[in-house]
DNA sequence: AGACCAGCTGAACGTACGTTTAAAATACTG
DNA sequence: CAGTATTTTAAACGTACGTTCAGCTGGTCT
């Protein structure tokens, strides 16, 4: 089906695409220029006359990757489609090359990473701020921003291990049957009905002594 | 402190330490056997005297943190530790650089990735099973493997993207204070009271409904 | 003391890498 | 159609890599 695109992209197109899959598989060093080259089926030296060097692949295919998640987001907030199944799901949309290069850079980042994640917990920030404005969200404790940043690992955890989560579920996770073959579960954890409440407030509880104790028993226990 | 357990490791055991550190950092191939030899203070030599190449380095790396890994959840089980924070949690018990370079396989999997995962999986899958029998967990839909694997993946999100979510809660996650800086927050998450029940419902009932229409209405919206 | 053996090193080898350069092929423009 | 960019390549360069090998050390056994 590749084949098909190729005749529509232009060569510098299929240069960086080939090297959006690559990265994520061999690491950075482990991606060679030739194999890159072999892949787009050009000569190595083209690569390097279009992207300059190996590392500007690198930052190319970085901020295409940013670009193309921004524009995917700012077209769910447009159309409202984000509301359908939380913020992650807009991410699914993308193809599937550019959420296994995401989840690469995410684990392995170089500031790109960073300013994704950061840009991703704003939203769910904001996203979590006005939920509880508008009641759909209730008896937040703590500081939101937190509550976000666990909420986006978590979130970003399925994305990062979808291999191994597919594995599990029987289920391609970078689909959208992958997305709704797990969304019940996720949302019975979401639910609360999954823990015994009693099992909650002790946990709660333990938490608080710990957190009064101080961190000094640590040492204790070693 | 470190120049201080160098006397007490063995050369071959330093040597492996410092690939456990760099791996993670550089990848496996941006790792130079040149550059680990440097930082463990001997010649190239000498790390393929002791470990026949550099694939058997990585290789031994994996078996260490695996055993390293396999010993601590051993010892967490005896102890019964592992009740006070979650499977998890018992984890942290290890040094820094063995998670690291935990998230790092589990990212960039090798075989020993799908090992560990399916090994935590079965884990947290018999806990659940467990707990659904002593009452600790009430009203489980679905397959409580899935589950667990949804469970496993949100957890291993935060362990993998360490680095992103100290930046957000301002402590180091991979410290046990870290870990108390994020439990309410994550049990806020499990004890339901994050979401509203009405929101809940709703989109447990937009689930349903598409699962029922089937998934040949994602072309429409294209 | 001599033989031995594991731990360890310096120097070298072949290879594959990123990159450069000059030139060829192709497309564009007047 | 000539002239000029643009795209593309083959060939080569210097470097750094993983690995090999012969030999050096210091301790242990006989």
């Amino acid at each position: 089906m590749r084949s098909v695109d190729d005749e529509d992209r232009t060569t510098q197109a299929r240069i960086r695409d080939v090297a959006i899959e690559r990265f994520p598989k061999e690491g950075f060093a482990g991606t060679t220029v030739r194999a890159i080259a072999a892949d787009a089926g050009v000569s190595p030296a083209l690569v390097l006359h279009h992207f300059g060097s190996k590392k500007d692949l690198h930052r190319a295919c970085d901020e295409y990757v940013v670009r193309m998640i921004g524009e995917t987001k700012r077209e769910a907030m447009r159309t409202g489609s984000y509301r359908q199944a939380g913020a992650i799901a807009t991410t699914y949309q993308l193809f599937e090359p550019v959420l296994r290069y995401l989840a690469w850079t995410l684990s392995t980042g170089t500031g790109t990473a960073d300013r994704f994640f950061d840009d991703l917990l704003n939203d769910v920030t904001a996203q979590l701020v006005e939920g509880q404005e508008t009641g759909f969200i209730n008896e937040m404790h703590g500081d939101p921003r937190k509550q976000a940043a666990i909420l986006v690992a978590m979130q970003l955890g399925g994305l990062i291990l979808h291999e191994h989560l597919s594995r599990a579920m029987g289920v391609d996770m970078l689909t959208s049957e992958g997305l709704m073959a797990s969304a019940p579960y996720t949302l019975q954890v979401f639910s609360g009905n999954l823990f015994n409440t009693e099992v909650i407030a002790q946990a709660k509880k333990a938490i608080e002594q710990l957190q009064t104790t101080g961190d000094t028993d640590q040492e204790a226990n070693k």
